[in-house]
DNA sequence: TTGTACGCGTTATCAA
DNA sequence: TTGATAACGCGTACAA
C-alpha cells in the first residue's frame, strides 16, 4: 500500500538512488540532472510518497529519538509537577536539535549486561537510577549513551551524571528558618526514600547547615513516617518535632500539612515546614509551601544535550554535573513562637 | 557491534529462523527440538543476545509505538496543566496495552493527501487539529490510523473524535453565577482562538443558557482582548463588562486576573471571573480559578483505547463522543455585587 | 548515473 | 518432526 523508492524510481524510469539522492541527498558520488531531478520531485509528489524512517533508520543506525526511562512514572500529573519540569527540559533540548522523545513502558529494565538495546533509540536518560552492582554495570557495558539524572550515589559512573546540590540547599533552607529564629529542627522522610542517598544527602546537609551556625540536631527529630504524613500526631503529642520542620519530598510535606491542619496544629504559626522539590505542586498546598528548588528542568536539558553531542559523536562527557538549588518561600515558614521568649 | 540473529545461529550451529522460533515464537512451521532450544537460549543468553525492534518492526508493519501530535505545545508545564492530563491519560491507556509515546516535534504537518506517515508509528492521536479542508482531507487519506481529540467543527470526519459539551459546561457556569445572582455577563477570548469553532460553541453556549434564564445577553460584552487581557482596563472604565465574566481560556482567565488586581479591580468583590479548562493551573492563580472542567484526561485515554482497538483491528470507530464538563468552584467567583440592590 | 549488497528479523517455501 | 534456504520489508552505502 505504501509507496516505495522503488516505485517512485521506477514511475520515473530511473535507479532508486537517483530518487534517493534527489529527495533525500543521499549519495556521495551520485548526480541527476536537473531534468531528471525535477521529474523525481514532480512524480514523487503525485505519487505521494513518503520515506519509510524505519527502514532508513536500519540502515543507518539512526533514529533520532531518545527515550526517557523513569522508573517511578505512571502518572506525570501525579501529585508533583517534578516529572513535567523534566519532560521540559528533555523535549525543548531535543527538538531543537531533532530529536523525538519517546516515554516507553518497557525500558523500565535492563539486561545483565548493560542497558536495554532495541534499535529505536540513539541514546536514553535514565533519572533515579538505583544505587546497585547492576546499575553500575548496566552504564558500564550499555551499547548505546546514556544520561543519568539524580543519580546520588557516588560511583565513578561513565556518563555524564546531572545532581543537584543537596548540601547547599539545605543551607538555604536552615538560613531561611535560622534567620527566622529557629532553633530545634526536625527531619521528616517516607519510607520509600529513607534509604536513598538523595535522603542521606540532605539530612547530612541540615546537620552540617545547624552544626555550621552552631545549633545542635536531635537524633531524635528523625522521623520516619509514612508517605502520608502517619505518625505525625503521636510525636507532635510527645513533643519530639521541632519548631521547624523540613520535609525530605514535596509530596510527603504536602500530605503532613493537612494531617496537621487536621490535628490542629497551625502550620506556619506553631510549626514551620519547608520541602525539597519546589514545583507548582507546592502552589496547591494549604498553606503553599516553601521549598528548596532543584533546578530540574535545566538539569533535564543539560543531560538531554550531552546526551545528543554524544550522539552525534561530538564530545563524551563522563563528568557529575552538580546544580545549585535555590529556596521558594512560600507561606508555610514563619517566625518562631519560641523566638520571643528567647533572652 | 551489536549481536544479531544470525550470529547466534551460526554459534549454535543451526539457521537463523531457529533461533527466531526459540527466542521469539515466530514462524509458523518451525519446529526446533528441546535441546537445540536450550542450545540457542543459553548461547544467546551468553552473547547477550537483544533483538532489533527496528527490523522487526520493518518487516511486520507494527511498531507497538503511537505519536502525540500537539500543534501547540513546545512546553509541557508552560501555563496550564492540560498537556499533562491529556498526556497522563494518553500514556496510562498506551502502556498497559502494550504501546509506547512518541512525542516528536515534526508531525505537526501533514502532507497535501493525508497524515504524514513514516513508518514509525501505528497510529497517532491529533490534538486540536484546526478547521480545513486540508484537515478533513488529511484525516480521509491517512495511511495509519488516527483519533482526534477536540475537533470542534462539526464535518463527519472518518475517525473517532473526543469532544467536550461546551453547552452544557457553559450552562454550569451560568447556573453558578445566576445562582449568585449575576445577570449581566460578558465573554472574553484571545484573538488566537476568537475564530475556532470552540469559542462559536462557548459563546452560543453562553447565550443560551442565559436565554433559558431569561437573561438579555448584550452583544456589546464580548470582549476581544489580548491573551494577556489587553484592553481589560478601557472596557472597564467605560463600564462594558458586566458583573460576571466567562473567558474562553484558563491562560487568558489568569491574565485577566492579574490584570484586575494591578487596575485595582477586586475579584471576586467586584467581578466575578469563570474560565475554562480547570487544572492544576487554576489553583495557581489569584485568586484561585473558577472554572469548567473537561474531563481531558479520561478524553485521552478513550481516544488511545479506540485507536489501539483499530489499530489492533478490533473495532472501527468513526463517532463523535461528547463528554460532559463539571464545574471547579474556586475563589474568584462570588454575590453579584448588584443583587442586594436589586428589588 | 546504475547495480549490488547491506541493515536484521520474519514470512513463505522446500527438503530430509 | 526438524530444520534449511530464499526472499522480503525499504532506504542507503559503495563500487562499477
Amino acid at each position: 500500500m505504501p509507496v516505495t523508492i522503488r516505485d517512485v524510481a521506477q514511475a520515473a524510469g530511473v535507479s532508486p538512488m537517483a530518487v534517493s539522492k534527489v529527495l533525500h541527498g543521499r549519495g556521495r558520488n551520485v548526480r541527476v540532472s536537473d531534468e531528471s531531478a525535477e521529474r523525481i520531485r514532480s512524480i514523487a509528489e503525485k505519487m505521494n510518497y513518503r520515506a519509510n524512517d524505519l527502514a532508513r533508520s536500519l540502515r543507518t543506525q539512526r533514529t533520532n529519538t531518545i527515550a526517557i526511562v523513569f522508573e517511578e512514572f505512571e502518572r506525570l500529573g501525579g501529585n508533583t509537577g517534578y516529572f513535567i519540569e523534566l519532560f521540559d527540559g528533555v523535549i525543548s533540548a531535543a527538538f531543537e536539535r531533532g530529536f523525538s522523545v519517546t516515554v516507553c513502558p518497557k525500558m523500565v529494565n535492563f539486561s545483565r549486561n548493560g542497558v536495554i538495546w532495541d534499535g529505536r533509540f540513539d541514546g536514553l536518560i535514565w533519572c533515579k537510577p538505583e544505587d546497585s552492582p547492576t546499575t553500575v554495570e548496566a552504564l558500564a557495558n550499555s551499547v548505546i549513551p546514556v544520561a543519568v539524572l539524580h543519580a546520588a550515589f557516588p560511583e565513578d559512573l561513565p556518563v555524564p551524571v546531572m545532581v543537584c546540590d543537596n548540601t547547599q540547599g539545605m543551607d538555604l533552607a536552615v538560613e531561611h528558618l535560622t534567620a527566622l529564629g529557629h532553633r530545634r529542627f526536625s527531619f521528616a522522610v517516607d519510607p520509600a526514600n529513607a534509604h536513598t542517598d538523595e535522603a542521606r544527602d540532605r539530612l547530612f546537609g541540615l546537620k552540617t547547615a545547624l552544626q555550621q551556625r552552631g545549633i545542635e540536631f536531635d537524633l531524635m527529630r528523625i522521623h520516619n513516617w509514612g508517605h502520608k504524613g502517619e505518625g505525625f500526631e503521636a510525636d507532635w503529642e510527645s513533643g519530639k518535632i521541632g519548631t521547624a520542620l523540613v520535609v525530605y519530598g514535596e509530596g510527603q510535606a504536602g500530605e503532613i500539612l493537612n494531617r496537621a491542619r487536621q490535628y490542629g496544629v497551625t502550620i506556619p504559626d506553631q510549626l514551620s515546614v519547608v520541602g525539597f522539590d519546589s514545583t507548582r505542586f507546592c502552589e496547591t498546598t494549604t498553606p503553599r509551601l516553601t521549598a528548596v528548588r532543584q533546578p530540574v528542568e535545566d538539569m533535564a536539558r543539560l543531560a538531554a544535550n550531552l546526551l545528543i553531542d554524544r550522539i552525534e559523536g561530538k564530545t563524551v562527557d563522563h563528568s557529575r554535573h552538580i546544580f545549585p538549588c535555590t529556596l521558594d518561600v512560600r507561606m508555610s515558614t514563619s517566625s518562631c513562637p519560641e523566638a520571643s521568649l528567647r533572652p
